[in-house]
DNA sequence: CCATAATGACATTATACATGTCAAAATGAC
DNA sequence: GTCATTTTGACATGTATAATGTCATTATGG
């Protein structure tokens, strides 16, 4: 069927549009930083500490989805610009708990108001819907990909 | 208005959704890599022969966006393989245009027909509407912030 | 109490590029 | 045809983002 083959090639060229989309707002990301002290691993980390509240590093490793040792280096960034402190973890005693401090709080918050004020520009003349379409697509398209890449020769 | 922070948000999570749909985009193909002698650029290369014929190093630069420098590299191993070979450019005397041998030609052949097949697997359960809905609204949003990360402070 | 696992710290390696430089040669303007 | 400019390949170096390996220390759980 015609159709079937024109939905593998929209389906195709979705999937590679993943690329041009994550290195456009990782641009707009870094753009964001300017001025501030922050890279763009710092802001990840300060991210989900604001979103999660304080995590240990391992945490944080898994909720960002890599692996520990790189994580602890940029967190280990973040304790040295005063954007984050240690505090002590009841439940692990040798694993302590990240913190915001205020500045950090103060500089996190601030980013990321500015970026959702950019998701909305961005917004303004697109249907809500089909966002919500496109969000769906895309979380079911990846959920599959990461299933078939392991099950294949 | 709750719709236009609503949105902001469906956006935020559709444009962070990029990074875990690439890499999985990325596994699945270096998952169908496996057996060939095959790396991922180099299938780049082929890939880009395949749909546009004979090109110089330049040329497929400008098509992958990337510098041709890093192209150099990608398609040496490609000659150094065998899947392609250099062709006399009648435009560019020292330009050779690189051509598909008819390994290379095979075995790209096979390879974007088995991906093909792969996504007719992903969208067998997807609504095609709902994937050309979702490429349209990847396509807008990645000229908006190619656009909007220039001119930030 | 003790085997096992978790953690931080450090080192090495890989990948995917960007950037810089250079010489040779091709092209284009005149 | 001459000459300035551009293009190209080749090579070298730098950088960001990780994965992987290893180790000593210390928790934790049975």
């Amino acid at each position: 069927m015609y159709n079937v083959i024109m939905e593998a090639e929209h389906l195709h060229s979705l999937v590679w549009m993943s690329r041009p989309l994550m290195q456009a707002a990782e641009a707009c990301v870094e753009a964001g930083l300017q001025g501030t002290e922050l890279t763009v691993r710092m802001r990840a980390v300060l991210e989900i500490l604001q979103r999660h509240g304080a995590q240990t590093v391992p945490e944080i490793a898994a909720r960002l989805e890599i692996k520990r040792q790189y994580v602890q280096l940029m967190v280990n960034e973040t304790l040295a610009s005063g954007f984050v402190e240690q505090r002590p973890n009841p439940r692990h005693s040798r694993s302590p708990l990240m913190s915001l401090t205020d500045r950090g709080r103060e500089l996190i918050e601030g980013i990321v108001t500015k970026e959702l004020a950019m998701m909305q520009t961005i917004g303004a003349d697109l249907n809500d819907e089909d966002i919500a379409t496109a969000l769906n697509v895309m979380r079911a398209v990846t959920g599959k990909l990461k299933s078939l890449a392991g099950n294949q020769t």
